[in-house]
DNA sequence: GTTATTTGCTTTGAATATCAAAAGAAATAA
DNA sequence: TTATTTCTTTTGATATTCAAAGCAAATAAC
């Protein structure tokens, strides 16, 4: 069954997963950023989440908070993340970007965009909501498992 | 934009690579099994690469041939993998897996099974190929990466 | 209003994961 | 033979991660 479509897929599931990890670390190095991907992944969060505080974020990240600690730490200290605290309720810590954390974020979020548009490269646009929906039925797959 | 297809693919990348390491993680441990996700590749390398060699599994998995070793030294340790060599060329170290290692990727690979039956539940099977398409064209553009 | 519990975070200790560089051993080329 | 290349392991260092213990602030119970 070498045209099975389901095997097919799988092993094009697998290829990209093994593929996009180191890539994405390549290009961090190749372009000098002083930052792990799960580092950009840690700022991408704090970008993203809110309010932006260390259990969200972590839930987010699917990392236990100690783990975020440890790596807050790290960033804190290479000047990409603040930390701060609010009167309403002080054993929460709030995150916030440096603007060199912003600019980093800025040209990862271009390599998102490229890889979008090779995606897409020869779809007719009314077959991009197919692979909406392929993609929306694996997450929620995985949202089954929590 | 709310609603632009490729704002909202990238966001369903993100989030199927932020939940798929994890949840499969939480499977092994949850069955019990005394494996990480990255032994798991490992040991799908050698099933699949031919000959399973260290060299060629550790391209295959993008990481170092050193780092290799101590995971296999590890799989050895554990009973999974079987290391020997052949003397047609002495200095290449050939791996095979254990029947413990088939029985857990067999279960290994039902999960990958169930994962692309719910990617394709509500599809027409005509459809496949535009998934079957952009995932490929995903995995060239990585390939320009190497 | 003190005491207990819960919540949010950090620290600690241990196991994995990874790489680069050095080194060993076997095969091949000069 | 000697030198070079190939294939692997070892070594030393840094990251990444979790579980469990600990701490401080907020909330609930009495």
């Amino acid at each position: 069954m070498k045209s099975d479509p389901k095997r097919i897929l799988n092993e094009l599931l697998v290829d990209i997963f093994n593929q996009i990890l180191s890539i994405q670390q390549d290009r961090l190095k190749k372009e000098g950023i002083p930052l792990s991907l799960s580092e950009i992944h840690v700022l991408e969060a704090i970008q993203k989440i809110d309010p932006p505080i260390m259990g969200l974020i972590a839930k987010k990240l699917r990392i236990t908070v100690g783990t975020l600690t440890t790596a807050v730490k790290r960033l804190v200290k290479k000047g990409y993340v603040i930390r701060y605290q609010n009167a309403d309720d002080r054993r929460k810590v709030y995150l916030k970007l440096t603007s060199a954390a912003k600019t980093i974020l800025d040209a990862h979020d271009d390599f998102h965009q490229d890889m979008i548009e090779a995606a897409l490269k020869d779809m007719h646009p009314d077959q991009a909501p197919t692979l909406i929906g392929a993609l929306s039925n694996l997450v929620d797959f995985f949202k089954a498992y929590d």
